[in-house]
DNA sequence: CGCATATAAATCGCACGCGATTTAATCGCA
DNA sequence: TGCGATTAAATCGCGTGCGATTTATATGCG
């Protein structure tokens, strides 16, 4: 450790100090990592990350709408559309006009849909491995992520 | 709080659980809101957020190549010459093969470049505002996300 | 009913990220 | 010196993200 204690003056007077000190270049850069970790795991299963979260988020509930996925993966139609395509085309999942409100379309996983999620059960704990964090710092760091993220979601508004 | 804390069943037998649990989902939608945080501030400068702290990083030293440039931001020159060439184009930065090794090209801000970053010099600030949190927390978290993305680095290895 | 308004999804263009490969230049070592 | 191995950057294809717009449907209000 030969790099100085960021301070409030590396945040606030010092824009042009080192990235490092740059909490958004953390977590924009942590993202890239668990992405190059994730993608040789999903490979096996054909999946981009993307991919993996949108069936995850959907077996936690049928006929979902791709509004609902959005919320729930802070997306929208015109990144859910294209992907969405691909899962169907991949077999993975179905898309069904309402019958009742013909502008949405309902999502649920297909049997093959369900059966790859079977074998992604490995990839957490994989992660998780890899993390090479422990456990109780994990979950504080998902918590103060979450937190940011609401202050981030406000303040763009 | 209608959420039950996670635990470590959550995190590892119960993979198919809420969303929410899931760090690396955490770090990729908080880097999403970064995104559409800093986009509208960025906008009014021309830039991406890539391109911003591109021009960052080049503002710390002169005459850094393509690699250097690469290490500093955990990308590679599949992702950074399309990038490098935008912006020699909106001639913020200059690209020069080295003379003593012709296969190094090196970097180097334009008068304009240094403007452009000059402008920019609130951006920090008011993204430090947004994200509604204490210096001192941002600061740990800041860390903590460098220590994890250490860790995730040396695990896909 | 009739028509403006609102809403859901899709479409389009552009800028990332990145695996895989290619091109060009340098290095290393017999 | 020569030549295979290595290295730096560029190229290519594909899948995101997203601002802006479009299309289709539903709603609300006179």
């Amino acid at each position: 450790m030969t790099q100085a204690a960021p301070n409030l003056d590396d945040l606030i007077a010092n824009p042009d100090g080192p990235l490092a000190q740059f909490l958004c270049f953390s977590v924009y850069s942590t993202g890239l990592a668990f992405n190059r970790l994730y993608k040789p795991l999903l490979d096996r299963l054909g999946l981009t990350y993307l991919q993996y979260i949108t069936l995850i988020a959907l077996s936690r509930r049928d006929d979902q709408t791709v509004k609902e996925l959005g919320e729930a993966l802070f997306l929208e139609s015109n990144t859910l559309t294209p992907l969405l395509k691909r899962l169907e085309a991949s077999d993975l999942l179905t898309r069904r006009r309402d019958t009742a409100d013909e502008r949405v379309v309902r999502l649920a996983l297909t049997a093959q849909g369900r059966e790859v999620l079977r074998k992604a059960r490995c990839v957490p704990e994989e992660v998780l491995e890899a993390t090479g964090m422990a456990v109780e710092e994990l979950i504080a760091l998902n918590d103060q992520l979450k937190a940011l993220r609401g202050h981030l979601q406000a303040g763009a508004r």
